[in-house]
DNA sequence: GCTTGCCTTCACACTGATGTGAACGTTCGA
DNA sequence: TCGAACGTTCACATCAGTGTGAAGGCAAGC
């Protein structure tokens, strides 16, 4: 598919793609005109990206974590790539992923609690 | 205190102390010379700021959020200022935060069970 | 009083994510 | 065959968050 029904069927600007592409998030192939060529695969990984995005991570952390987030249950990268290093950086990732977690929950908290005590007043 | 020690105390430079003040999300007073004034509890408000910042929000959310965040358990805006669109309008941004925490949580999952899947194999 | 260190504002610069447009080649249907 | 719709690259612009430095006022100790 060209980039155009991959932006129609993502809703996501070409500009977008290039970019993405550019981050080294997405890898296209390329037809012997130049035209970037994407396969199926290519509509979730950028619902994919954008969602991360949207969540606040950075491309770089999406770069880092991307190839591993393949699908719900296929396991893309074999073990044989995965050293001790890239496990703990891995994990350092989770980490960070975690506190962000814990971040946000902690004052999604506090305003749940902020309208339930204001709320039955009003 | 002056913006030096709540530099200190916090870690975070003056220069972003101030920068937050143009955001609109900390307010000290000034003395008669022009210095800023800041109260204890700009500590914790700084704080606060930083951790979302890191989990990824933009000021303009925090803008929004700050005044309900105050502290554990003390209620800070009474219910009197809270309008029904403002009531709304936090809701949303809750679910906002909320979509975010799902999408994070989600991916957190995915890279745990890969991580699980391929670990014991090497 | 003078030095040192704090404070002030102003301003220029960079990065990341994104918008927008120019200039130009390709594909395809009427 | 010609125009519309699509593709390409390049480049400039914006916004948010942040770094950094200049130019100058205030404060506190020696």
């Amino acid at each position: 598919m060209k980039i155009g029904e991959l932006s129609r069927r993502t809703g996501v600007p070409t500009r977008l793609l290039r970019y993405y592409e550019e981050q080294d998030l997405l890898h296209p192939e390329r037809g012997g005109n130049g035209y970037r060529a994407y396969g199926e695969a290519a509509v979730r990984d950028v619902q994919q990206i954008r969602g991360l995005l949207d969540s606040g991570l950075t491309t770089e952390m999406i770069r880092a974590i991307l190839p591993y987030l393949s699908g719900p249950d296929e396991i893309l990268l074999p073990a044989e790539h995965l050293t001790p290093e890239t496990a703990a950086l891995l994990q350092s990732h989770i980490d960070r992923i975690q506190s962000r977690i814990d971040c946000l929950a902690r004052n999604r908290d506090r305003l749940t609690a902020y309208l339930a005590a204001v709320r039955p007043g009003t």
